[in-house]
DNA sequence: GTCCGCGTTTGATCTGCATCAAAACCCCGC
DNA sequence: GCGGGGTTTTGATGCAGATCAAACGCGGAC
């Protein structure tokens, strides 16, 4: 099986297949640009005349995903870092037994395989849960980026918050009974959509309930049932992927009970 | 309270406490520096002449830190990257509810505070477990280092492997049964005291068993009576803190049998 | 339209770990 | 030596969430 399960050149029109949000829309991801995490690499504007006609190059690669497909695989050499232009995905961490366990889920802006930079090889899975589509920038492009300090202070600074991530969530993990892990997961993703524009009251999960388990350590089952429970409080609605959240503050107020 | 507890220039002789490992002594500290991760930044070889003369001041500045001493506290600024050249500590992120999590362990040659780069502020605590020898870098010191490019790199990787561990415990939190995790725990700390040059069969575990419960999420009733099951299938022998592993490859099964 | 397969919801039961409790142990100061 | 506080071990009980199970809903193939 290739690393890269599709990647076609140029871009075209996709048909729109979710309910709210659009699939990869490439206007959306163009207006995107302004807020995504590797904007000061793809359009830097401050760098000494040597770099200017070399960024560019950064942009221009993009590569497209279908639902499944994988962006770069654990084990596999590194070749790239990568920026979400449009869509959703998640990384996995394939465990001894065959399983893989999700550590995270990205959405437009998000920056994804730097965890390859300690060793230049990938330590996770990285699938689509969508139509997605990606800016490539291949790693001699992104190291030759780096000569430049600006651009090496922002990069640690997305390193550094990868790890206070994944440190409150290992946190969350080991610490939260399970309606502080699903209220905690729904909070999350409402400042995802905040911060990228969107309604944080009122959003899609476009990852599945097994997955939303697999994340939070708990069986889709359980996930299911404390949404049934959140919405039988009147503090949620759920249709299927879609969410309406109608009270944060009593979602806010069940991590704080964990006295 | 400062926000360093303990910070006295020089070093002298520690008295020996422990059992099998000696706190802090300055001779094994200074054996440790080949295989220190910021060694390359305390002692590099082949950078311009510009550098040679700003660099031993990295590795002129230690503190001293007594058990339970903090050596930089969560929410503060972050003023420097630190190196242990001997002793224990550990890493905790506080939770909402005053309660916190502990994160890692860390041991001789790790380097502590990267965490600080995303914001410049610590996302953690860091407390001394014993006495504790550190190399501080003043974050001034540290951004001047970083203009090298091989520096800037070596940096880059020390932080892309600090995300891979943190997603694999954040992954075996998820995962694993009490007894995976202690498991994987005692591998872990074993793999630990090899790397720097111990048995890896016998070892101290410097930390409580409430520190162990707490960094696995599991109570520290729980650890006794997993340890003590270990015990009793013959795979270890416990006294205390002071851990002989008799059956590497038991334990490791145990790990694989999670289908 | 019907059918199939998969994801989701909801229910019933089981179990691993937390919780509560008490005794043993260890380290230190005196 | 003795006494006291914290840590560790071990035991008894309870519960949150896993597991097993079944029904429902929905989208895609035809």
């Amino acid at each position: 099986m290739p690393p890269f399960a599709q990647c076609r050149a140029g871009i075209t029109k996709l048909p729109d297949t979710d309910t709210q949000i659009r699939d990869a829309d490439p206007a959306m991801a163009d207006a995107a640009c302004p807020q995504c995490a590797l904007n000061k690499l793809c359009f830097p504007i401050e760098l000494p005349d040597a770099f200017q006609s070399l960024l560019p190059l950064a942009g221009e690669k993009r590569v497209r995903l279908a639902r499944g497909d994988l962006l770069f695989r654990a084990s596999h050499e590194q070749t790239g870092i990568y920026a979400v232009k449009a869509g959703f995905l998640k990384t996995c961490v394939p465990l001894a037994d065959g399983q893989s366990r999700i550590v995270g889920f990205q959405a437009t802006g998000d920056v994804m395989g730097l965890d390859g930079l300690g060793t230049g090889t990938h330590r996770t899975d990285a699938i689509a849960l969508n139509r997605c589509e990606i800016c490539v920038i291949p790693l001699d492009k992104f190291e030759a980026l780096l000569e430049h300090p600006a651009e090496s202070v922002h990069v640690r600074q997305l390193l550094a918050r990868e790890i206070t991530r994944v440190e409150e969530h290992a946190a969350a993990l080991g610490t939260l009974s399970a309606k502080q892990r699903v209220a905690t997961f729904l909070l999350d993703m409402s400042a995802k959509w905040e911060d990228r524009g969107y309604s944080r009251t009122a959003f899609v999960l476009f990852m599945s309930r097994k997955d939303i388990g697999n994340f939070l350590g708990l069986t889709f089952e359980t996930v299911s049932r404390t949404l049934s429970y959140f919405q039988a409080k009147q503090w949620i609605t759920v249709q299927g992927k879609n969410v309406r959240i109608l009270d944060l503050s009593a979602l806010q107020s069940q991590l704080a009970r964990a006295i």
